[in-house]
DNA sequence: TAAGCGTAGATCCTATAGGAAATGCGATTC
DNA sequence: GAATCGCATTTCCTATAGGATCTACGCTTA
């Protein structure tokens, strides 16, 4: 996400701390790395065969994203998975932000954005759903980079970073490890009404539409996390 | 603000990195670290009598705060100042959040908030305001404390995390450096009605009152940021 | 005069080493 | 039997060193 590869060269030298990143990720997204599990940071280290330093690194951004926590002198840990009363409580903060973001969106008009909104929907349709991060990795950024493309046109750089700090975003997924995304034929046709209101260029309508998604994905929300307790 | 001293023991070696986040902070604070600069990881760790490893972690941080921006294989640069536009989508953002919190503090009713709120605007009167952060302070601590214990009473710790995103709420009073506090009288004005709303309990006039208070602190900003250029 | 190249310096990135603190476990004592 | 103390291991934190990359400046050449 926040690592972009410079667009000259191909190789290009990754930088080790990216990796690491790329990997601390992966494990949390596929459940390998339970909440509340210590994450050493020698210990990754030796694990990923890397030096501290890049791990160190790797650690304090994924701490920004609230992944996982840090207590002074005493390392880093996986945090706890969301209960349901979090969940909702992540709901209702997107119910704040995330309409005004798409009210805002249409205002602006951009026309090319109903056209990667259409292909962000399609790609969802494409996606596999499987149980692991590795098959259920597109779905999440075909999500993701639809309620982005959203925030982002919404052109309030503080609007997309109060966007990005929910974090949820991604960490909501972490529930989709080992069981599979479950939402998708709601999430599609919810985000097809969204479309439907961008292409009319009905800012009220956006944002109504944005209100009825976010709340059918906290009424799903609240049934998954039922299941898997 | 995301470090906490243990409240056991006192002297309490601090973690180095720490102090280092704190020097840049105050140096980006008094504008001695102007918009544009490079900070030399090597550099700023010869100055400040440290190896580069805390230094490193203390950029990490800072990063997230969107105070430093950070290319890869480049290094670290100061962000930019906010321009007129960019501090005015900073209050539109502001008002997209803060009355929410403000509404949903008023409906939790924490019988003790009404009394922190009213401790906030007396240091917020009693406070120095002149042109080096090390005075003024002081006066950004009171109005930011105000303004979180709102967040915090919200209860919703993704709101929380979302008000905090906006970090222009520090990045704001960069504009103090050098200037002092202009808006102190009218600030202390609006958050007392803002307390008194608290107090009567009345959730939609504490958001009405909010807003109130966001816009008024907008329309000043653009004044100040007129005077300046 | 202007453009291209090469070298020197600075900077970033990573690895390694060592001191300090915290955790865990066993032995001792009340 | 329970609690406390002490030691060993693990882990964090910081410093130092070296390789790789980028930037800047001066020199050569057309």
């Amino acid at each position: 996400m926040a690592t972009k590869n410079q667009a000259s060269g191909g190789v290009s030298r990754q930088v080790l701390a990216d990796h690491v990143y790329e990997a601390l990720l992966v494990a949390l997204m596929d459940g390998r790395l339970e909440a509340g599990t210590p994450v050493s940071i020698d210990g990754m280290a030796r694990e990923l065969d890397v030096s501290p330093t890049p791990v160190r690194e790797a650690l304090a951004r994924l701490e920004a994203t609230g992944m996982v926590r840090r207590a002074a002198l005493r390392g880093y840990r996986v945090a706890p998975l969301f209960s349901p009363e979090e969940l909702a409580d992540l709901m209702d903060a997107r119910l704040v932000i995330e309409p005004a973001n798409a009210f805002m969106a249409c205002k602006h008009a951009d026309p090319q954005l109903p056209g990667q909104l259409e292909q962000a929907i399609e790609d969802l349709k494409a996606a596999p759903r499987g149980p692991s991060f590795a098959e259920f990795r597109a779905y999440w950024e075909a999500d993701e980079r639809f309620h982005r493309l959203i925030a982002e046109s919404a052109d309030n750089q503080f609007l997309l970073s109060a966007y990005n700090a929910l974090g949820g975003q991604v960490q909501r997924f972490r529930f989709f490890g080992g069981l599979g995304v479950t939402d998708a034929d709601y999430a599609i046709s919810e985000h097809t009404e969204i479309l439907k209101a961008f292409v009319a260029g009905n800012a009220e309508l956006a944002r109504q539409k944005m209100i009825d998604h976010i709340e059918g994905a906290k009424q799903r929300s609240q049934h998954d996390s039922e299941v898997r307790s």
